[in-house]
Order: C-alpha cells, then structure tokens, then sequence
DNA sequence: AATAACTCGGACTTATTGAGTCGGAGTTAG
DNA sequence: CTAACTCCGACTCAATAAGTCCGAGTTATT
C-alpha cells in the first residue's frame, strides 16, 4: 500500500540513535531493539542491509555492536532507503504497448522504439522524488529531533544507553543505581 | 515492488486509445480488451475507478461504452493513477517515536510534537513525485504517441475499432473479409 | 409493448510480495 | 582453552495486489 514500508521507517529510527554515539562506541542490535520495541532480530536483519551498503560497521564478537561507517552528514535518506528496502522502482513497466493485439501480435519497430512515454514520465517523477529524499542527511533529522528535545534528554539518553551496557558486558557489574 | 503496478499501466495505455475518438462514439470494454490482450473484465473493473473519479463516462446498453469525461487536456496522469490504484502513499508513519521505550512506555508531549521529521521529508518526496506526475495529461502522452507512429496508422486503427463495432452491434454483421 | 442481447458493476479466489521470526556460524573477552 | 555474546542467512506467516466470475441494468430490435 506504501513504497516504503516498515522496515525504512525502523532503520532510520535506529540510526538516528546511532547519530550522537561517540567515536569508537558501538549499539548493539539488543539494545536497538529494546529502545524501540522491537525485536533484535528485525534490528540485525535490517543492519545487515546496512552494512552491505557501507553505511554501517558491524564489531562481532562479545561488546561488539553497530556503528556509523561515515559522517552522519555523507548518510542520505536515500541511502538508508535503498540500502533496507533495496531499490524499489516507482513504476515497473511490462511494455503492454508491444502486446497491442491491433498489431497482430506482431508489434512494428515504430511502436518500440525508444521509451514508452508513460514509463518515461513516471522515471522523471521517481527521479524528483529520489531527488528530494538525497537532499536529506542524517545529520539533518538528527539535528531537527535534538532541537525538540529538552537540553537534559540528551544526557540523559546516554546514561540510560550506558546503565543498559553495563548490565551485559561486565559479568561484575557494580551496580550504579 | 513497486507503488504503481499493472493497473496503472493498463488504465493509462486503455485510455490513451479514447483520446482521438471522435465525439458521442464510445468503446466497450471488450474492445480495448482485445487490443491489449487482455481480460474485459479488469478492463471493466479499472474504468469503474475511473468513472467515479469523473474521468471517463460509461453509455450503459446494448452499443455501450466508455468515452472521456473531460477534455484530454484536463487529465493528467496523477488523476489517473489515484483513481485506479487509489490514493497511495509514499511512506505511512507509524509513529513508532512514541513507542520508544526509552520513555518507559509513556512518551512526553515534546516526543510527538508536530509530523515526525522522517515523515516530514518523505511527504515533501511523495509531493514533489505528485506534482511531476500533474504536468503530464493524457493529451500529453497520446501526443508524444502520434509524433512516433506512421501517418497512416491513425486511419488504419480507426478502421481496425470500426470493423471490430461492425461485428458486434448488428446481428446481421455482413463479413468484411 | 415485449423480447432479447449486450453492456457495466461489484464481490470472490488465487498468487505474489512484504513482515517478522528462528536457529546457526563466527568472533572476542576472560 | 572456555564461554558467552555477537551478527548473519534462511524459513514461516500474513497482507496486499492481480485477475476472474457472476449478477443488475439498459438499450436496440421485432
């Protein structure tokens, strides 16, 4: 019903958290997933996208974890899109015009050649609307939900991402509460 | 795999044959069935969308058909898609910022404040897709048609849809071949 | 005026795509 | 060396899209 379903709209999220992460740092899907409600296996199936498409790196292993692979602001909605989604067309045509049975089933070259008008017009309005999604970067959302939030969230946040870890790496936690 | 799929494209390529149709003549839908190859009834079934979206008018009975409601001019390929694939969004937003549990299940006001900034940008997308796709009219297209075929096809097709009419209105058809 | 044939109209069935989930392989810390 | 945790590819299920079928209405004919 949509071209872009859930699995853009969940990704994103996600990377939008991964935007603030300082260097070195790493969300593992667990975590991504809890903060969002979701389950951590929709999480490393969408990352795994992700990954192929260089927009993130993987750290396996024990403390391992996702982490932006570029500057946020080199990360464009359409990249993310078609990284999870991969690269949906807005019109498939099945060139009915050489089927036209007027033809005889036979359809002249005058018929074919070049591109069918109406798949042309369609490319030119996929075109615009993959246009306006690259103008968009992550940093760009990142900075337009930090400007809504109040000053101490972010803090905040980051403390709560920091207790989540502490709880799984660390057989020793010294609880912090 | 893609918004707009095989209604669209048979929708547009059907209606495209009634634009030179001269006034007060109509074509059924089994005849521009037949010269797609394909089954009248979802012939039928997409101009029912398109009746009632004002596009094409429907002469019920015995010599029956389907004519354009309005000048060619005045349809643009948006008017067509909506009406036969409904009205589809680019993306629908499921919220999923308010079900951070981040927020321990309960998301401020500041969280759901305003249109969420992913959806933001793809209804800006979706509008600048829209608004290619409102340029193009069928007069457009059935234009850019005309340049490519012969200068005698368009006489040929006439008297292809005229015999075609001969054979079905009159019981006693007189065989033209 | 009655008949008969043809037309459109909406509802159903099937096939394909997308969403979500599960178990396995690999890697790193201890 | 052990152990635990991580990511990764393949499978299952549900929803949507495509296509088809039968019924109601209308018109030209006799």
């Amino acid at each position: 019903m949509a071209l872009y379903g859930s699995n853009a709209e969940y990704a994103l999220h996600c990377l939008l958290f991964l935007v603030p992460l300082p260097e070195g740092e790493a969300l593992t899907a667990r975590d991504l997933a809890e903060c969002q409600g979701i389950s951590p296996s929709l999480v490393a199936k969408l990352f795994t996208g992700l990954q192929k498409a260089g927009i993130v790196a993987a750290q396996e292993g024990a403390r391992g974890g996702f982490s932006l692979a570029k500057p946020a602001e080199e990360i464009s909605m359409l990249d993310v899109v078609d990284a999870v989604e991969g690269r949906k067309r807005l019109f498939d045509c099945k060139e009915i015009r050489a089927k036209c049975l007027l033809f005889g089933g036979c359809a002249p070259e005058w018929a074919t050649r070049g591109l069918c008008d109406i798949n042309a017009a369609m490319i030119a309005a996929e075109r615009a609307m993959r246009s306006e999604l690259a103008k968009r970067t992550l940093a760009d959302l990142a900075g337009k939900v930090a400007a809504k939030m109040p000053a101490d969230f972010a803090a905040e946040s980051a403390r709560w991402l920091e207790r989540r870890a502490a709880t799984r790496g660390r057989p020793h936690a010294m609880g912090g509460a």
